[in-house]
DNA sequence: AAAAAAG
């Protein structure tokens, strides 16, 4: 069988790898590293969780060896598509390169310059970026690619979605024609490849199946529900409540906004729960991701930015609050559980309107998904006696002081109402908005609208304002177009 | 019906 040791990688690698903890390379890597050893040209078509990354970090690693560096010239560029892909890239260029003395830059959005700026002046030999940041720093010309040997172009097929391919040709044209560079992709659509014969010369070109632990070690099931948010929230509340063997999940949204209010939802519900999507800062970002790595997060509340590619070990269950509205998103959402042979839940709301999208999955992945308890027909009829459960305590639920890693502020919450006072609390509060915004005319706000993803600016925490953030949360829609006449028993729609 | 990435 084939070992690390066969594939021709430096002692200084081989010794970080062992180090590691690994002896057997997965089938990209047995394939890509002895080429690109050799200084070929690689077209990986490779998923997530199948060892990509090592497959070029590792190779990259003992080139870096042999060439002599220059000074202040970077001798390799990574490019990925997303930010936190990017800095998982740098973890493991420091783990696989702590026997060599690399200068590694990351040159991501989202963060001051300054730093990067000092790790360029200081010499990079390694530079790991999102395309826009890097075009930044070419245009201000404090970066000369002149000297790049190796590029790695990852995750090829996102970054076409993300219509980031005229970038990639931009700053492939800044790096000399005879560079070496590792293509990744995950599908090999017409136009990528397209794309790898643009920037390929006589590339060695592996593929490997998909993970085989996705389909077979998660347990897929369908969860009817009506469509209004709040049926939806409440349903997804009772299934997490309902796993025994929950250690950890990620919940899926469509939409960015959708992910601040069901991120809100939870944590005033008690749970443990963090959130990730794109319009959050970067800091925001950052430590959610690394409270939800290290456990000190149960729930993680994501956009798409977390679908593909993130290193996230060991997550027990995925939900999906909404059914993607691409069928490979699907793939990627469940593939961030059951990894490396574990078993994993996933769980997907399913509502009236949502039918062509689980069809759309079933036909991709070539199988049934089973309803957990029964279909959308065997649903009952809207709301009517359904009593959403409430309170403010849940299984779920740690401490309920943590404001650890999120960018609002800590306050005291209203968690001592009670199912009965409720309803009226809820009227009593609209009105007092009302007053005090002192646009009487104005229409009921949309709680979605209020709810914008968007962080806050941070000195921005007048008390009526928070109070609208506070109001909406779990309760239904206020319905719009009422101005000060709402009656009363509207603005509790859908619980009586 | 979306997300992501440069500010």
């Amino acid at each position: 069988m084939t070992t690390f040791a066969d594939l021709g990688l430096s002692p200084k690698v081989l010794s970080a790898v062992t180090d590691a903890g690994y002896t057997i390379p997965t089938p990209i890597q047995a394939g890509a590293i002895p080429p690109a050893l050799a200084r070929r040209d690689i077209l990986g078509i490779a998923q997530t969780g199948t060892g990509k990354t090592a497959s070029f970090v590792l190779p990259m690693l003992t080139l870096l060896e042999k060439g002599r560096a220059r000074a202040r010239m970077p001798r390799t560029l990574i490019l990925e598509p997303t930010r936190e892909l990017a800095a998982q890239v740098a973890e493991n260029f420091e783990k696989y390169g702590k026997n060599h003395k690399l200068n590694v830059a990351l040159l991501i959005g989202g963060v001051s310059f300054d730093e990067q700026d000092r790790k360029l002046e200081r010499g990079a030999d390694v530079l790991i970026c999102t395309p826009g940041r890097l075009l930044d720093h070419t245009e201000r010309g404090k970066l000369l690619m002149t000297g790049v040997e190796i590029l790695v172009i990852d995750e090829a097929d996102r970054m076409l979605d993300m219509g980031f391919i005229p970038d990639i040709e931009r700053i492939a044209k800044l790096i000399p024609f005879t560079r070496q560079t590792l293509f990744f992709s995950a599908t090999m659509p017409p136009e990528i490849q397209k794309l790898a014969d643009r920037f390929l010369q006589n590339p060695e070109r592996i593929e490997v199946a998909p993970p085989s632990s996705t389909a077979k070690t998660v347990t897929q099931r369908l969860v009817a529900t009506h469509s209004k948010d709040y049926e939806k929230r409440s349903v997804l509340r009772d299934l997490i409540r309902a796993q025994d063997d929950l250690k950890n999940a990620i919940i899926f949204c469509n939409r960015k906004v959708d992910v601040a209010d069901l991120f809100r939802s939870l944590d005033r519900h008690g749970f443990s729960v963090g959130a990730l999507h794109g319009d959050m800062d970067q800091r925001a970002r950052t430590t959610m991701l690394a409270n939800f790595k290290e456990n000190k997060l149960t729930l993680l509340v994501a956009s798409d930015v977390a679908a593909r590619g993130l290193d996230i070990p060991d997550v027990s269950h995925v939900f999906n609050f909404d059914v993607p509205i691409h069928a490979e998103d699907y793939v990627h959402r469940i593939g961030r559980t059951g990894r490396a042979g574990r078993s994993g839940a996933a769980f997907t709301l399913v509502s009236k309107r949502d039918g062509k999208f689980v069809d759309a999955i079933e036909k991709l992945i070539d199988q049934k998904i089973e309803w957990l308890n029964g279909d959308i027909d065997a649903l009952p009829p809207q709301a009517e006696s359904e009593e959403r459960p409430r309170g403010g305590r849940e299984r779920g639920g740690r401490d309920r002081d943590r404001s650890r890693g999120r960018n609002t502020r800590g306050e005291p919450r209203a968690e001592t109402r009670t199912e009965t006072s409720e309803a009226q609390e809820k009227v009593e509060a609209v009105k007092a908005e009302r007053k005090t915004e002192g646009r009487p005319q104005a229409p009921a706000r949309n709680p979605r609208a209020a709810n914008h993803a968007a962080p806050r600016p941070a000195n921005d925490d007048s008390r009526d304002r928070r109070s609208r953030y506070r109001r909406d949360d779990d309760d239904g829609p206020t319905p719009l177009g009422f101005g000060d006449e709402v009656p009363a028993f509207m603005l509790i729609a859908g619980k009586a």
